[in-house]
DNA sequence: CGATAGATGTCCT
DNA sequence: GGACATCTATCGC
């Protein structure tokens, strides 16, 4: 698909990630979902952005490449993935909080080792889709790795404060994630599940 | 070279 | 809602 959707703003970028197929292609074996949560990271200006102030590093460095492009860091002992938007002077992106699984719901249980909340957080779906670090930083969406396809409509988008930042000052009030609602593959996902998982 | 801080996950109460 | 496991890059000494 024609990813120029991803340029330019990155928070409108984000809200159209929601829903998109995100496909893995690992070992030969094929496992997607469709996104549910994302989280934009607005570069210089952004306290909790790893580029905050433009200060480039060995972990960071794949930040600073042009859109389309995948910044994957480690955590924790966890892999997170972010899709990249503008251009290198603008290092900004997009980290993938949740999927709903689709193809080969299987090997993801397998990767998980168990069979709930395969895909309801940054390091659970980059596990279930096979994405790490040593593989996947820096590589180039649509080249066989990681796809995108059009996927799904949200019925109804809803804006809320970046989750695990709260030592980055004013910035943990910018209501910079962005969900599906009423689907339960979010983080800390509360209240009623929607029939149809929100979407059209 | 040791200390520490995370864009986290899991299990427990 | 909270404790603790876990691990790497970065920073301070």
């Amino acid at each position: 698909m024609d990813l120029s959707f991803l340029s330019g703003n990155t928070l409108d970028a984000a809200k159209h990630l929601l829903g998109k197929e995100i496909i893995s292609y690992v070992d030969g074996i094929v496992t997607s979902g469709y996104i549910t949560e994302v989280e934009a990271y607005l570069g210089l200006d952004d306290k909790a952005s790893h580029t905050y102030l433009g200060k480039k590093t060995k972990k960071n460095e794949m930040m600073f490449n042009s859109y389309g492009h995948l910044y994957v860091y480690t955590m924790h002992g966890h892999h997170c993935m972010n899709i990249l938007t503008r251009e290198t002077e603008f290092p900004e992106g997009v980290l993938i909080r949740g999927i709903e699984p689709h193809q080969n719901i299987q090997t993801m249980i397998e990767r998980r080792g168990r069979d709930t909340h395969i895909s309801d957080g940054p390091g659970k779906l980059t596990k279930a889709l096979g994405v790490r670090r040593d593989t996947h930083n820096g590589i180039r969406i649509n080249s066989g790795i990681i796809d995108l396809k059009e996927g799904k409509i949200p019925q109804k988008i809803v804006a809320t404060k970046r989750i695990g930042i709260d030592t980055k000052e004013e910035a943990v009030d910018y209501l910079y994630r962005f969900i599906v609602d009423g689907n339960k593959n979010v983080s800390r996902f509360r209240g009623r599940a929607h029939e149809n998982g929100g979407w059209m």
